[in-house]
DNA sequence: GTCTATAGTCTGATAGAC
DNA sequence: GTCTATCAGACTATAGAC
């Protein structure tokens, strides 16, 4: 121990990723100074100059890297059968990836901001991409007449919305478990979209006349 | 013009807080410099200091006032009738209430960590208390036999992460009106909640043997 | 690959003139 | 109430020794 120089390539890397992580997430990229960085990794602050080009390439690493693992994962799931399985599917799905990741999604959302122009477009490509595979769903749904909604855009981003809030304030040691939690968010996402004898009088797509314009 | 001293008292105050917000919310809380606020303010970084005992108590104020506008308004707002009549009410308060102030929305979820520990109690409790209102709601329609969810608690903060997460893509010049938006979200939060004939056999509220412990 | 040292700039906050 | 001037420290990023 106690050593002061040498060289620890596939050490250090990774570590200033997970620190980098962890302390943006906790006090916000610009509050974070690589000083702190190189501090909690272990080394001083120019050799992370060894592992990224400047500061804001470390976080655009950390949020391309979750958007595309993010991506790869959906692929991986079981996404098949009804429309009301997939999007059952969909759901647990969404919860589970997101749950253990809260640093990553707070810093997904929060810290857009501080992505450059070009950075910030990319980041907002693999998000748009991974929306559009619930909206596929609920548009599948829309044709079977599985369920009914006003508008699979405005709707998909709805439930994303409700879905990713829960990393907002799920207590792993709280009251529930992750898998009832689950039953919840499944529950209501299902109510929230299928077509009910109960509620045929609105009509499914009323504001559908510009759907497919690119914006929400 | 090019007056360069002189007393400005009830024009710079509030302009400073002004000021404050739109830099906080585009840029954060820490990203952004006493001296850029003055600049934008038209003052030097000096006079800030004549209005707010430092940096965070302009982020607290901020916080503070918000959250107090939101329970008054919240209390001006007409919510009597059924429960059904009162969630949809109340659906659309929060949406008209959060959808023109987005910029402090956002701060409101973003910078709540850069907030000390006394103050963030304080807002914490203020949020809590708005929580409550519709949590009040949903419990009043389980009595009634009207509403069918598995746990109050968990649909409040569901409900309200779903309508509140409009904020982050609204564009007002987009191909939705604000009340446009609005009749798709009554859709989703009247339809995840409501009983109907087609849903019976699951428990209306499986997860409810600690549903006032204070954790969610 | 890591170190030390440093350039050049910006930071929050205060003091005292007007 | 606003100004100017300033303190003491932190910041990102780089240079060059080892």
């Amino acid at each position: 121990m106690a050593r002061k120089q040498g060289s620890h390539a596939g050490i250090t890397g990774p570590k200033v990723q997970e620190v980098a992580l962890r302390l943006f997430a906790q006090a916000g990229f610009a509050a974070v100074s690589m000083r702190q960085i190189a501090a909690e990794v272990g080394v001083q602050a120019g050799a992370l100059y060894n592992y990224t080009a400047d500061k804001q390439a470390l976080l655009f690493d950390l949020l391309r890297d979750h958007m595309m693992e993010l991506g790869r994962a959906l692929d991986a799931a079981d996404l098949r059968g009804t429309p009301p399985a997939q999007l059952e599917a969909f759901t647990r799905f969404h919860i589970a990836f997101h749950l253990p990741r809260r640093d990553v999604v707070f810093l997904s959302y929060m810290e857009l901001r501080n992505l450059s122009p070009e950075n910030y477009v990319r980041i907002a490509a693999l998000r748009r991409g991974y929306e559009d595979r619930l909206e596929a769903i609920l548009r599948a749904g829309l044709q079977t007449g599985d369920f009914a909604l006003r508008d699979p855009r405005v709707t998909t981003l709805g439930l994303i919305a409700l879905l990713t809030g829960i990393t907002n304030w799920y207590d792993p040691g709280g009251r529930l478990t992750a898998a009832e939690v689950a039953e919840v968010y499944c529950d209501l996402v299902r109510r929230a979209v299928t077509a009910g004898p109960d509620l045929p009088e609105r009509p499914a797509e009323t504001f559908a006349r510009d759907a497919h314009a690119g914006k929400a």
